[in-house]
DNA sequence: GTTCATATACTCGGATATCGGATGTCCGAGTCTTACCGG
DNA sequence: CCGGTAAGACTCGGACATCCGATATCCGAGTATATGAAC
């Protein structure tokens, strides 16, 4: 898994601690998590497509939440960061090769590795699903949330 | 994930089906699935090393189930293809950069994005946990088990 | 002092390089088979 | 005819290339702000 999850999920926690009065440039952002400013700009624009973020350009630009945090799941940023298709592709590979040739042989069943992988996956699926960034910023404790709002302020003021 | 991942499984599925009485080489399984031989090798000697498969060096060697299929869980193959790291790794972002430096900030507490994370992958871990493979070779129809065991006995004849 | 036009700085958005790991390939070590030779 | 021996063929195991996608970077489009001049 990419490491832009955690990038996406830590910045939308800390847009959701920010309040939404002012967007966030993606500088500022980068800054205080040391990361790659254009390459996190691009993960963020993935979450904008996703319509995770709401994303303001020009000078005093930046992103924001675009829904409420309770309306937000794990499993939408994730989504939105790794692309919709599943981590476990079935190829058929019954279907190829010399065992495929038999002719008295029909695939209407589908594979049972193909099915217990998806089922794994959507017991995966349903945990993050279940978990929305509301509940992330109850369990997070309040003074990194306040930390956090003052580094910002400070930093804004400070230029 | 990486598609190995459908090659192993497949491939423990019919080792299971021919049973144990002789070994099973890389090139016949890459012939049943038209897959490439030596790539194959390669990802089966990983399941060798985590005592899953055993093998016989040789002519007239090849591979076979080290465990009976009860004992074989979904996971166990995951883990022995994939690695045994889990999919979301924490680097711990918010430790790093700007955020970091406020000197008042202890990180005794986990992150709770890393929490949150490993709460889904133990979920989808405990899903794969508790599938075994004999528990696909009993879902799987008969019809398919017996043809597998027809093509390969009619190919070691055959030559 | 107020208003408007203009220059400017700042930010998002997408197009373009670069790098690491998965994918794919090849050759050597080891073992079983088998043919051959001697008794 | 039987046993021993040596050559041969087959297979696993790991070392060596190759390719694609994630990672990283740069530049253009667009907007709010600040500045200056005109009234």
């Amino acid at each position: 898994m990419s490491e832009g999850v955690e990038w996406g999920l830590h910045c939308c926690v800390t847009l959701a601690w920010l309040g939404d009065d002012r967007p966030v440039s993606t500088a500022r952002l980068a800054a205080f998590f040391d990361l790659p400013t254009a390459y996190l700009n691009k993960r963020l624009q993935a979450l904008v497509r996703a319509g995770i973020l709401a994303s303001t350009p020009g000078a005093r630009g930046g992103f924001r939440l675009a829904r409420p945090p309770e309306a937000i799941t794990l499993m939408d940023v994730v989504a939105a960061v790794e692309g919709p298709d599943e981590a476990f592709r079935c190829m058929e590979i019954r279907q190829q090769g010399a065992g495929a040739e038999l002719p008295e042989r029909d695939f209407r069943q589908p594979c049972g590795i193909a099915t217990a992988m998806r089922r794994a996956e959507l017991a995966w699926r349903r945990e993050l699903a279940g978990q929305t960034l509301a509940d992330i910023l109850a369990a997070a404790p309040a003074a990194s949330a306040d930390r956090t709002r003052r580094w910002f302020a400070l930093e804004r003021t400070g230029s």
